[in-house]
DNA sequence: TAATTATTTCATCGATTGATGAAATAATGA
DNA sequence: TCATTATTTCATCAATCGATGAAATAATTA
């Protein structure tokens, strides 16, 4: 993810639904699921839905995966880590400082 | 930070202007920097450049500090971990993934 | 082919956001 | 006190965002 890319990422990331969306899909992880559970899981309209899964996927948070009549959804972790690295990016100059390594998931 | 926190910060970064001013900070460290350097770093005009600490103040990710006549903003460290461990809290339902440990800055 | 399921697109409308410049507030030094 | 410096507040206006429901598209099954 570039600098560029970094804004329109946290925008995306920005609203009740579409964190929750996301966050819903990070401990989803890769195998992702299909957008009528996501709707379901979050009680979301379907229009709704569509709305906020494209602001994630142009974002580039999110991938997308044709699965019959289905498409599956999943968080796109590499653009994630980027996101995270770049806010943390040479904090304090490189000196010791509070901002604490952020535990991952495994 | 609560997770009802995680919106409004995220929407306070998601902003050219204020991903800089809060990268600046991060980058200065705990001692912060005063709202005129900043200004003149990031060449925003004075009342654009208080309306947007403001928002990150208020988001909690900023925290401020009367200097003389000058008031000092810093990057809030502990709002900055909270926010970074709210987005990746378990990932992939704890099963080993793609979304590798944030480096921290030491 | 017809019906069903899954998802997206579209139009509308109200609410929120952000830029701007002028004025106000506050602290310091002459 | 007066002038200067530092920062915030305010009003205005344009632009963007997001909810909603109806209609369209596409894939599957009967």
């Amino acid at each position: 993810m570039k600098a560029s890319d970094t804004v329109p990422a946290l925008s995306a990331l920005a609203h009740d639904a579409r964190l929750a969306v996301f966050k819903l899909l990070v401990q989803a992880g890769p195998t992702g699921l299909a957008a009528g559970v996501i709707a379901s899981c979050l009680e979301l309209a379907p229009s709704a839905l569509s709305f906020h899964l494209k602001e994630l996927t142009h974002a580039g948070l999110l991938l997308q995966r044709p699965e019959g009549r289905k498409i599956h959804y999943s968080a796109n972790f590499s653009a994630m880590n980027d996101l995270l690295a770049y806010l943390t990016e040479n904090c304090c100059q490189g000196a010791p400082c509070e901002l604490e390594t952020t535990p991952g998931c495994c």
